[in-house]
DNA sequence: AAACCGTGGCT
DNA sequence: TAGCCAAGGTT
């Protein structure tokens, strides 16, 4: 964590003595109408923000959203949607077409998600994207964020929108911590509640701003204080931006030789592929010939791949 | 409920 | 691909 640049000032005076408890008192009453007012400055230009988006293009983005920078979804969003405008073109789809579409975003099971999502929406919904928090929950792929992201970018109603952006926040200028807990927690729930608007056009808006300052501004490694419309109201600022203290943070997974690597070589080499691999030339994407086999099974069981050729020259595919 | 699930950019 | 991080969800 790079202490944030600051512009040419005292270490202290100009902020004196704030009492930073946890869960201290309420935050500011400025800083939900600030947040919204610098976002309808800079806000980004996604394509999934255009004024002509539909509900289930926001649903897609969303979930194409998740664990992948909005960099690296956009063009594949944009592509997507001209594709498959609605649930029903996806859910009619080749799933092969919609892995290959869905190409290096990462987490192909997300692709494979949505497309059974789109099949819900048809099947349940009358291909109309829900409303209804609940009933957007029992979608495939759809958690309890995706929901509320919905509810608010695609409806325009009030939910509260906890992502990994907002936790940050909320975490610094409310709280007072460099950053969230490792997973999220009752008392961050009450505290995001607490911030969200009672029209539901303000939590709408809330929530794309707060999620916005998080993505742009108060990110997690390198924050830009200095751009941060309630950088005087932040807590964490105030504080003289003590360090994280979740010093017990799980460290990462690693990622070479994992089965993770594995599966994602399996499954480029089949979305390049114009027709089934034969299992001679996938036994060259892996040296650990038990590990590729334990690979593959999971790949089959998961529905992203799909064996045939079951007697002379047996193969590797994606899904029909 | 801790673990698992891809990929690429940034520090 | 060192380590971290990204608009999480599922089991």
């Amino acid at each position: 964590m790079r202490v944030p640049t600051e512009p040419p000032e005292p270490p202290v005076p100009s902020c004196p003595a704030v009492p930073v408890a946890d869960d201290a008192g309420a935050p500011a009453a400025d800083l939900v109408p600030r947040t919204v007012a610098w976002f309808a400055e800079h806000r980004r230009d996604l394509p999934w923000r255009a004024p002509d988006r539909t509900p289930w293009g926001v649903l897609v983005s969303e979930v194409m959203l998740q664990q992948t920078p909005a960099a690296r979804v956009a063009p594949v969003w944009t592509r997507w949607m001209e594709r498959w405008p609605s649930p029903r073109d996806l859910g009619q789809a080749p799933t092969a077409e919609v892995l290959r579409a869905w190409g290096r975003l990462g987490y192909p099971r997300r692709a494979l998600r949505l497309q059974e999502c789109a099949r819900a929406v048809v099947d349940r919904h009358r291909g109309v994207v829900p409303g209804d928090e609940g009933a957007l929950r029992a979608l495939p792929g759809v958690g309890s964020y995706t929901a509320a992201a919905v509810v608010a970018f695609a409806h325009g109603g009030r939910s509260v929108v906890l992502d990994t952006n907002v936790r940050r926040v909320v975490a610094r200028v409310v709280g007072g911590h460099a950053l969230p807990p490792p997973s999220q927690t009752a008392a961050e729930v009450r505290q995001a509640t607490a911030l969200v608007p009672a029209a539901a056009a303000d939590a709408a808006a809330w929530a794309a701003a707060s999620m916005e300052l998080g993505a742009v501004v108060c990110t997690a490694r390198s924050p830009r204080c200095t751009d941060c419309p309630v950088a005087d109201l932040c807590r964490w600022r105030a504080a003289g931006y003590p360090g994280d203290q979740h010093a017990d943070r799980r460290r990462s997974q690693g990622w070479v030789g994992t089965d993770r690597q594995v599966r994602g070589r399996v499954m480029h080499a089949l979305r390049d592929a114009t027709g089934p691999l034969p299992l001679t030339a996938v036994a060259d994407l892996w040296p650990d010939a038990g590990q590729l086999q334990r690979c593959v099974d999971g790949l089959v069981a998961d529905g992203l791949v799909q064996r045939v050729g079951a007697g002379e020259d047996p193969a590797l595919r994606l899904p029909g």
